[in-house]
DNA sequence: GATGATTTAATGGTCCTACATTAATCAAAC
DNA sequence: GTTTGATTAATGTAGGACCATTAAATCATC
């Protein structure tokens, strides 16, 4: 008996799926790009619209596409992003697997070492990103959203900067999460919480390229906001009073 | 003129996944129950079942629910698991953005110190799980697979161990895709990869309950690991030779 | 009565058509 | 020249029909 490999039950809209993924991952199909229209798909793959549509919609969702309705319109490649990570750490939020605390020890663990990653690849590109960011914490803002994107400008280059993709994937996502917290919690009492000013020393320390001190600077100002945000939630879900 | 709000439009298939997840997270539908059969919800929704469909297809794409068909067949909710974190290191790695030096230098950090949370939180139990994987690494093996696994099986305990939801789900989807890499480059000699009893010591720390001992461990084991595999990723490339 | 084959029914999987909604473009009206 | 309306190409939605799969009920056989 020759050994027959098991049949492969594949359904259509999976094949279609990993088809265009690999299409996207590949660069076949470059960011800003847009994928062929859903009825044009339907013929190249001899499948049906919904077929199409479910593997599209799935794309979506992942952040891999984005939709956009009317003629030229379509499904648009986007450039890489964290969202899918991100979704993944506010779902397991969201399901109430993962406390404000655990988050905090994370961050406070990953992010003191991805200063001082930063320090040593500090160029004058970054240095003059880095002294705008610290100088638009004090600049007046219009919105709430405006104010707390100025707040997290900081972390975000310096995960850019500590030269490891996978570092900043991670951190990105774990500051969008913290993000997302603080915005469900607490839109109010913010200076407290996250005043103006917070990241000069440790910007200061990656500019000077000392390793040491960003990483240190960096646990400190993690301590310090850590415990106001366990505080602010513990308010916010009532377990303790002022 | 009065200031008027906005129209909202969302997608119909998006407040039905939606819906569908936050009854999911909310604990309203269980691990193992399912969700009603398409048709109904298409009624309970008051929308098609394309609708439907696409966002079942999301929750299954996402590792929400795993569909099954036939009588008593439906999308059944999974236990909360860390495919969507997995999946998006997956692509990361799939797009050529992440290195495996890069995943190396994040596990180096990362599970030093998971190691010594995991030794703080030692009890008989785990004891007991500890002692069974590592003797199960020099036990005889019938596939690829199951010899993979049981390497694999001392990290996802410690992952559990270490009392940190997040750590583990960081941990546990840089260790899957550790494994995925390890079977995509070089499934043939994997002893010298990462032979029997390299998680010896490690166990033993942890047993004893030495968290210096057991991240000092963890560190030698992971820099030997990740030296090997950088190695076979070089040679699997092409871009050394033996 | 046990066992195996057959039928049945429920459910997901696919296809098709028609229409609705959206938004870019162009033409006509003012 | 600005507005308005028609055109058009794309996604979004509805609904129906049918196929494929499979658990469970039914029936025939021993």
């Amino acid at each position: 008996m020759p050994d027959f490999r098991p049949i492969k039950q594949t359904r259509a809209s999976e094949e279609v799926l990993a088809q265009l993924k690999e299409a996207i991952l590949r660069g076949q199909v470059k960011a800003g790009e847009k994928l062929p229209s859903e009825r044009e798909l339907t013929e190249q793959f001899q499948v049906s619209r919904g077929v199409v549509r479910e593997a599209i919609r799935v794309l979506e969702m992942t952040g891999f596409v984005t939709m956009k309705q009317g003629p030229s319109g379509g499904a648009f490649v986007t450039g890489l992003n964290f969202d899918q990570l991100s979704n993944g750490f506010l779902d397991m939020y969201l399901a109430n697997k993962l406390t404000i605390p655990e988050l905090n020890q994370v961050r406070l663990h990953i992010e003191p070492e991805m200063a001082r990653l930063a320090s040593q690849r500090i160029t004058p590109a970054f240095r003059l990103r880095l002294e705008k960011a610290i100088a638009a914490e004090r600049a007046p803002v219009d919105s709430y959203d405006e104010r707390m994107e100025r707040m997290t400008e900081v972390h975000f280059i310096l995960a850019e900067m500590c030269g490891n993709y996978l570092f900043e994937a991670i951190d990105n996502a774990l500051i969008k999460l913290t993000h997302q917290i603080v915005d469900a919690v607490k839109p109010e009492d913010h200076d407290a919480l996250h005043g103006a000013g917070e990241h000069d020393e440790i910007a200061q320390a990656v500019i000077e390229g000392d390793g040491e001190k960003a990483a240190k600077a960096m646990r400190a100002h993690l301590e310090k906001f850590c415990q106001e945000l366990s505080r602010v939630d513990l308010i916010y879900k009532g377990l303790m009073k002022y």
